[in-house]
DNA sequence: TATGATAACAGACAAAAGTATGTTTTAAAA
DNA sequence: TTTTAAAACATACTTTTGTCTGTTATCATA
């Protein structure tokens, strides 16, 4: 290919082996070196080394295709949803899973979901009665917060309140009452962590698990 | 490796090999193999090509780690996010773009996009202020949909009406008047097809878009 | 127990891909 | 202009990987 001023190529190159990587398919050398027309392999080579060096990317040594993103770059997971929600002891069925949607987090796997919402005691807080809220169950839970509880085996959203010591369950409706729970009726599920609402139709990303 | 039942397998390399495409890292036919502590490339081969032969793969021929899901399973994409939005004519330049957040859809890519909203004039349709909408640019617009627009160089969310043969864009908050604007200052930009809102720091997949 | 289908194994070859050495051309800066 | 560094090229070698042919073992069912 032609010459170019230091560094234009690199940032080129490393574009497109990024794409490739968030795409699921990490390219060769080789195949670098045809998406720039380059005569030589060692071309697309040394741009790959220098951007390693430059810990823009990092390689496994001997792999084919082995460039990836550094991790906190690559960080993007699928997270199960779930409908309706089991009564007694709360597990992830994986009979209750719709589907899967891609969420970034740095987080650990199987520690986020999403659940599907129903009601209106959300309304002012923007949770609407369809909307997905995605809960990490990992975190640590402070006044404020959105939760996912569970009060009487029933699933509930709701802002996370203390008062004289005991926890408060407030919702974001002036319709509705604040709960007060006594402490054995009541589980935290984890913290709402974001809010999603799909005004089209919503594909879900992947059936076939059972095996 | 020991000899198992008909189908079961089959049905643990495919979860394997599930697995690794979503993460990004297709595996070659001797890393299935010895995934499985299998002694002959062609146990691990044979189980590959019959999971193709049923659809639940696919194969690029010819090329290595050349596994990858069917496009219903795989499909998700990375919408670029854009906070500030340029006066004139509206096109996605590289240097707003904030990052990427993962997106599902099957429609093309470069068709969406995504958009920090600020203000209130759409609470009561559960979007607030430093929400982010995700906008599809090839759709059709029709009458109630949540659509992105240009008025006088100003971008703003709103939702589509039509009264007496003329556009209106409405807010959903009752402190807001509707526009009518003429359609010499008017542009679509596109339909609002998804709304998130990140409760937690969010963290955007990619940065160094330079070059 | 007999039989067809599935599963696993063995060994080999060709193509793809990673890697290495050295040279030529252009850009950037002294 | 000279010098130094970066960019691009040419070629070769090794390892990895895809693919092929044929054989043996186990499962499912009659």
């Amino acid at each position: 290919m032609a010459y170019t001023k230091p560094g234009v190529t690199r940032n080129r190159i490393y574009q497109f082996v990024r794409k490739r990587l968030l795409d699921g398919e990490p390219p060769t050398v080789r195949e670098v070196q045809a998406a720039f027309h380059m005569r030589a392999v060692q071309s697309a080579k040394s741009h790959l080394d220098a951007l390693v060096k430059e810990g823009r990317l990092i390689k496994v040594p001997g792999k084919s295709r082995g460039y990836r993103l550094p991790a906190a770059i690559h960080s993007s997971q699928l997270a199960p949803i779930i409908g309706r929600v089991p009564a007694g002891p709360f597990n992830i069925a994986i009979e209750d899973i719709e589907g899967y949607i891609p969420v970034q987090s740095s987080t650990e796997e199987h520690t986020i979901f999403g659940l599907r919402v129903s009601g209106d005691s959300m309304t002012d807080a923007g949770i609407m009665d369809g909307d997905i809220v995605l809960v990490r169950t990992s975190s640590e839970i402070h006044p404020g917060d959105i939760v996912v509880a569970m009060v009487d085996g029933e699933t509930t959203v709701k802002e996370f309140r203390r008062a004289n010591g005991q926890v408060q369950l407030q919702p974001r409706n002036t319709a509705y009452p604040i709960l007060s729970p006594a402490p054995e009726d009541l589980t935290i599920v984890g913290k709402v962590i974001e809010v999603r609402r799909y005004l089209e139709g919503i594909s879900l990303i992947g059936e076939q698990l059972n095996g």
